[in-house]
RNA sequence: GGCGCCAUAGUGCAUCGGUUAGCACGCGGCUCUUUCAAGGCCGAGAGAGGGGUUCAACUCCCCUUGGCGCCGCCA
């Protein structure tokens, strides 16, 4: 193995959905990683069994491999650092929490939960710091064995050190200072015998070998308890990235309250491609030093680093994405974006599981017409309804302005007559026939076309009218205003 | 409340001591056009406030203000 290749890892914790933060942070950690030729781990911090969710852990890894970030250890990947769940490395932890408290870096808290609470409630009334008071920490053999029987599973806390300040350098924040005393001994052995994220991550992480902890500001408050912890047991800490949040529009930290919008899997679903995704989530916090909008994935790969992530937080921009995603939309080739609206289409009912030569063709044909126009996958059945279905509802508003004047029947009469005599069913002779109406009952191109439109497609926008008559065929767009002029 | 982080247009970024402060999204207008998009052109729009340092600060330092985050036997 090369040496020095950084290894960096995600490491979610299967609570729920996966979370566009989370993703966004893994994009660093992937792009990185593939920026160095170093290593992209995913590892699992279920060390929670009250907040384990069923099916986050697929969901996670689906939402990675949909991004084209397929990690090279860790469930399913397999590695040479296994295993990558910390629900099965509880030995792992014992044992360094025993090294901890044998050092005198760690101590049992018989406390109960009780007196925590009251102990915060008390801290809380005088108005003082919330925190642990220390009191079992330095407990002689006959206190502790006293306490032991009112609370047989103490928790294990990791004792801070008292004095001086803990310091860090991190890669987006520089070097950042921690009071200690103003630090609280933490748990790091939960009753259970689970350990805390705080443990468990320095632990795995040291072990794991990596090189980068990239995870979010709200990490940087709880880095003095990680990095005293690499102290005491006399490791060497890894680099610190501690990237700005995503706020919601307004502001704040996306939480699940803005389900919608921090829920990966929703954008998966509506359409969005993993390209624009991945420009998105990469540049939000993120620059390359350039004005540029537009990033492949290997460009991305090639042009990023550390230094380039941003120390602000950043708003989540819908539009932004929006703008994004239509780029990416239209420099798909159409057999493409055909293939991507299919299973939507089917959905819809709009055609079957498998299509013969023609229908093949004419989805292409459709596809071509609307690409300049559609943003997200799941707009796409709607956007061509008209194409496949002859039963459609005329756009209210639409239809009092085009279809409702008294000149309407009549120049739908002269449309389908004039029409119906094209022999070559094209765009330039659909358009030459439509032109030709208009000539002949004096009338401007558009009094002609807004009216058709309507008729064809019960629309009053989408793709250019000839092309559209084009790919609808000649009898079913003649029946179709046939049956609009029949109904005024 | 304590601690920490942050501060360029509405939003995302660029500029990192000397620029008419640049780009993109969005917004407004024009254009193309049968519509809607897309495209092209034009436009409005920013260095939170106050002190320093310096010949020179958006850029460095300090304070204030504001925003966010953390303060769980959750991660």
């Amino acid at each position: 193995m090369t040496p020095d290749k950084p290894r960096l890892r995600m490491a979610p914790s299967p609570t729920g959905s996966p979370h566009i933060g989370n993703i966004r942070t893994a994009v660093f950690d992937y792009l990185y990683a593939r920026h160095t030729g170093g290593t992209f781990i995913l590892r699992i911090e279920d060390t929670d069994r009250n907040r384990f969710v069923e099916g986050a852990l697929e969901e996670m890894m689906y939402a990675l491999r949909w991004m084209g970030m397929q990690w090279d250890e860790g469930p399913e990947a397999g590695g040479d650092f296994g295993p990558y769940f910390q629900s099965q490395r509880l030995d792992i932890y014992h044992q360094y929490a025993d090294r901890l408290v044998e050092q005198g870096r760690a101590y049992r808290c018989y406390c109960t939960r009780e007196r925590l609470e009251e102990m915060r409630k008390v801290q809380e009334a005088a108005k003082l710091p919330p925190g642990y008071d220390r009191r079992c920490r330095n407990l002689s053999k006959e206190e502790s064995g006293t306490l032991a029987q009112e609370n047989p599973n103490p928790v294990i806390r990791f004792a801070m050190n008292r004095d001086g300040t803990t310091e860090l350098d991190d890669v987006v924040r520089g070097h950042v200072s921690f009071r200690n005393d103003l630090q609280d001994d933490f748990i790091i052995i939960k009753a259970d015998g689970f350990p805390t994220y705080h443990f468990a991550s320095v632990v795995d992480d040291h072990l794991m070998k990596i090189t980068h902890v990239v995870r979010g500001d709200e990490w940087l408050s709880s880095a003095p308890k990680h990095v005293q912890i690499y102290e005491a047991l006399g490791w060497q800490a890894p680099v610190w990235v501690h990237p700005s949040l995503i706020l919601d529009e307004s502001g704040k930290k996306l939480s699940k309250r803005s389900e919608a919008q921090t829920r990966f899997l929703s954008y998966i679903e509506d359409g969005y491609l993993p390209e624009a995704m991945l420009n998105f989530l990469a540049t939000m916090g993120w620059s390359a030093g350039e004005d540029r909008k537009l990033y492949s994935r290997e460009e991305l790969i090639e042009k990023f680093a550390l230094e380039g992530i941003t120390n602000h937080p950043a708003i989540f921009d819908l539009a932004k994405l929006n703008d994004l995603q239509g780029e990416y939309i239209r420099m798909l080739a159409v057999e493409q974006l055909a293939d991507m609206i299919q299973p939507r289409l089917q959905q819809a009912g709009y055609i079957g599981d498998s299509l013969a030569g023609d229908d093949i063709s004419y989805l292409l044909r459709v596809t071509a017409l609307i690409q300049d126009r559609l943003v997200l996958l799941n707009e796409a059945a709607d956007m061509v309804s008209y194409f496949y279905s002859d039963e459609f509802e005329y756009d209210e508003k639409g239809a009092r302005k085009h279809l409702a004047k008294d000149t309407t029947p009549a120049i739908l009469k002269a449309v389908i007559s004039k029409l119906s005599d094209v022999n070559s069913w094209t765009v330039g002779d659909i358009e030459s026939a439509m032109r030709a109406v208009a000539d002949d009952l004096a009338v401007k191109a558009a009094d002609i076309i807004h009216p058709t439109r309507m008729a064809v497609t019960g629309r009053t926008w989408g793709p250019g009218l000839f092309e559209l008559m084009e790919v609808i065929g000649k009898s079913r767009v003649v029946a179709r205003l046939e049956r609009c002029a029949g109904g005024l």
